[in-house]
DNA sequence: GTGAAAGCGCTAACAC
DNA sequence: GTGTTAGCGCTTTCAC
């Protein structure tokens, strides 16, 4: 392997200065033509490419963003995850990529570690630990240090700074409201994600469509528990004991062991019982029956969240207002609920 | 926000000059004890952290892995990404991400983006479209600018750099065996990935079993298809004229499409069908009835990737030789197969 | 025990 | 039209 193209080698193998090197590849004016033409022959022949490293640290910016996401197996997250690489490679970023594995420590030390001047700002789902913790010094005191954050689905009350939501307490009652339309009066409601702000929302959302529509919150048919084991006996015993006409199954856990039991105990979907869940991977439409879902775009929220970093690295306003986007989701009608 | 804290402004802060300050901090001997503790004391209140920017220009090396991914989506890629992320931070690597949607194109594109000076090496799974044009100058091109590459799951077999693959001929093969062991003698093969390298290595295998149990292959029962709709079709057309007894399924898509046709058929698994596919997801175990699948350890995969290339970009041994290292695959007996 | 200086690769203001 | 210079923040050698 030979000694990589830099501008000083390149400059010493026709005997002229770096600057004049730099401004012929640049395409500057001063330069004469003949210069620029063998200059640029020989670059591109050399297959020269500027040292970003040293632009970034001439510029004091990276043209990088960090994503510090949860956990990457949860297809939303890396639904989102897509969206902000697509949007960032088409404004001429890069992405480097923190899991926080849901744990307050980890994400602290990814963010510290990034934010040496290795990216320019940040774009963040909280960790679970971090909500139940309520930490959110770390954020302040990265904000402090000048590095812009955005917060998508799991956002901090605690932080003012731009944030990508989902309607989540909106839609979960509209996704209920659609159930007692379909007739269904005991629904029950799943969940292993109650002590996450977005699935607390969720549920909230359940809580009042019952309400408006003078349903008894019945205790019975409410299963919050976040361990999948207890969550999962929990549901049998819910499941045997209760004749239910509908579920509502607030992550994708909750809606798949829905529906394994209801199999198990022969019971029809949709013709007994209804189903719809929060979902957004492909298996939803695999399932069988397929799964009717909430849908939250998540690709959108990841497009939307680095759009908005973006802009915010690129402005040169000071008193920039943060904003809070919000992504509305969708109802996808597919096998696992009756048609109206 | 204030100034950001540097060695230059620590260094004006207490009258001193930079390198004073930079040795204090690095714990230099040549430093006295009170000076260093003043200074460490202020750069700690002020929160001081290195430009790693400024530190990677000096050294000539980032600590920075690229990883390039053909599509997150695919629970088996995320976690390979998953393992990476993981051994790398161990290892002080950050980890820079790009997917290549399985694009030629974009996967050339995003590589020499990255190949000047932002990263140290690459970590790729080769994408469908450069797979299938037989592509690999972009690589060679890389590794000989002096980029370590280390190839996983889809290597590039032109390409004489690490490896990590899967035993994907072998482990069809014992799969395919153990359905024969289960008494089935009608096997059909599924597959969308028969244009990828592991694709097509998969189905080998399932034919090398047959041959030596005697089998005939029967092209009837073998669905090679790429387009999903036109997989379904097939493979419906498949199930209604033929009474299988067992389907080896060589990707997600084609083992819960058997799964959700035997349902609607009313064919009954594992009673009357056998099943088993390549799966890494958390769906297998959460289908009815479960899945069972050949798994391909897919976190470990990532975690000696990264290793292996973190060796290589520690090691200054110019005439290292390259190594491919296979990692096993395990059949994970779950309910969709009947007992030995 | 402390400081000066060079240099990583690049840019840009300012000579000539 | 081309070159000189300073500087981004840091490390490290060498001098005092």
């Amino acid at each position: 392997m030979k000694a990589k193209a830099t501008l000083k080698q390149i400059a010493l193998e026709f005997g002229v200065s770096i600057s004049t090197v730099s401004k012929a590849l640049s395409d500057s004016p001063e330069i004469s033509e003949a210069t620029k033409i063998k200059i640029r022959e020989y670059a591109a022949l050399q297959n020269y490419k500027p040292n970003s490293i040293a632009k970034n640290l001439k510029n004091q910016r990276t043209n990088t963003i960090g994503v510090i996401i949860p956990n990457i197996l949860n297809p939303f997250f890396a639904k989102v995850f897509s969206g902000i690489e697509k949007k960032a490679l088409e404004k001429g970023y890069n992405v480097i990529t923190g899991i926080s594995n849901e744990s307050f420590l980890k994400e602290k030390e990814i963010m510290d570690m990034l934010n040496s001047g290795t990216i320019d700002g940040f774009i963040v789902s909280v960790a679970e630990e971090t909500q139940s913790l309520k930490e959110s010094k770390h954020f302040k005191d990265i904000m402090n240090s000048g590095t812009p954050i955005v917060m998508f689905d799991r956002v901090s009350e605690a932080i003012n700074c731009d944030k990508v939501i989902v309607d989540d307490f909106d839609s979960a009652f509209d996704a209920t409201q659609y159930l007692i339309k379909l007739g269904s009066k005991k629904i029950a409601v799943l969940s292993t994600i109650d002590n996450l702000s977005v699935g607390h929302l969720r549920y909230e959302g359940y809580v009042k469509a019952l309400k408006e529509n003078n349903l008894v919150l019945n205790e019975e048919l409410v299963v919050l528990e976040k361990d999948t084991e207890v969550f999962d006996n929990k549901l049998q015993d819910l499941m045997s004991n209760h004749k239910l006409d509908a579920v509502f199954a607030l992550d994708e856990h909750a809606s798949t062991m829905a529906m394994k039991f209801a199999y198990k105990n022969e019971i029809k979907i949709p013709e007994e019982l209804n189903v719809i869940g929060f979902a957004d991977g492909v298996w939803s439409k695999r399932l069988t029956p397929s799964l009717t879902t909430v849908s939250q775009h998540a690709p959108e929220i990841g497009e939307k969240a680095a759009e908005l970093l973006i802009d915010k690295l690129n402005s040169k306003d000071e008193f920039y207002q943060p904003q809070t986007v919000e992504i509305k989701t969708e109802l996808r009608h597919r096998e696992s609920t009756r048609k109206l």
